[in-house]
DNA sequence: AATTATATACAATCAAGAATGTATGTAAAC
DNA sequence: GTTTACATACATTCTTGATTGTATATAATT
């Protein structure tokens, strides 16, 4: 074949992209061949070695398309709001898990690419690197609740015996194994539809005061 | 060589699965071959094909030697003791979490297993039942936890408006979390150590009364 | 505006190694 | 003598990476 326009060529290189992440969901990263890849989308590997260097390098361009929560979105700060003192600080933390799980279960793309992450690949050689990510990921998942648990604190809002810093970890954790239970729950026979129930009770659970729910 | 004796011929298998484990951590499961799996464990691929069909077969035989907490140990019920009537039922689910975490921090059998399982291996054709089988302890745990939280709720302990199931389910997605944080937290940066006061504060925060600690 | 030159965007082919599975050999245990 | 518990050798498949080929888009030149 022949050289095609520039935008071909970005489409081209869409296609091999979105074929990697089908290819990698269903049979794994390190069992699917460029061949594989290539066949589905519609090409030879001669243009995946064109438009990547390798292998891994297609898998990096894979992951990065996607911004997963919780993972890459630690910029998104859990909202300050010092104008209303009235309003319940714990709220901004529950509207962030919420949000979370919304992009999870809405964007076709992040779940697919989160499963890969968690089930399709092995982590090693060059995927360690990808592990300290994940592993900075969640430090800094913390640290960007710490504040607003402080917050909690200081407004008695917050379980007196409960420091925000445990309080912080407790959340990151209790995330962390979210996602994981939702993404093998996809017979829905757990959490996949009432995560928002658990992300209320979590929240609820670092409280003080019982509010009845009606 | 020779045919060897009985006994020897079990630890000649004994090695090759233990073999198994150690390259399967270092190098990922689908990455390493038979080959150097037989040179780490002192024999050749005729001995591993003897003792084992495949490599499937071998990595099965690997996770089955170990009882992996959680995901295997269902059949521990939490211990229920009418006879204690004023003990509080909150304990020997804070026990019951503990053990898991103790028997993952003690064995390293256990550690290196369930880390092959959480990060070195794919899961795809021969492996997908193995997922099944991790969602159904999972659901299993959740089960084996609920009559606890009833009693626990019965005897006014649990949190009014959380619901015996919704509690359930938040510790079974806790220590879904906390296992996965205690594996990446290799360096001990977040939960490495301090476990314990997670799962004190997870449990905590289950309870009614707000018990000042010292 | 037309021609030329060059880089682009792949396809096709080839060489090489790695891994698996199988078949066969063999010496000692039973 | 037969089976066991391997080691050795071999055939086959799979995958990668490199090389080469090529038609065209695009820029440069006139």
């Amino acid at each position: 074949m022949a050289r095609r326009t520039k935008a071909a060529s970005e489409q081209t290189r869409r296609d091999i992209v979105a074929a990697a992440r089908r290819e990698f969901l269903r049979r794994g990263v390190s069992r699917t061949s460029l061949e594989q890849i290539a066949r589905t989308a519609g090409v030879t590997r001669g243009a995946i070695y064109w438009h990547f260097a390798d292998k891994q390098a297609l898998f990096d361009a894979m992951r990065d398309e996607v911004k997963l929560p919780i993972v890459d979105c630690v910029a998104v700060e859990v909202s300050h709001r010092p104008d209303s003192r009235r309003a319940d600080p714990l709220e901004p933390i529950a509207a962030l898990l919420e949000g979370v799980m919304r992009q999870l279960a809405s964007d076709p793309l992040t779940r697919d690419t989160w499963d890969i992450l968690t089930f399709r690949c092995e982590y090693v050689e060059g995927l360690v690197e990808e592990l300290d990510a994940q592993r900075k990921s969640h430090e800094d998942f913390r640290d960007m609740l710490l504040p607003a648990y402080r917050r909690a604190a200081e407004a008695g809002v917050l379980r007196a015996e409960l420091k925000p810093e445990l309080a912080a970890t407790e959340t990151m954790v209790f995330m962390t194994g979210l996602v994981r239970v939702w993404l093998l729950d996809e017979q829905a026979s757990m959490v996949r539809d009432n995560w928002p129930s658990l992300i209320a009770g979590h929240v609820q659970a670092m409280r003080t005061a019982t509010k009845t729910a009606p």
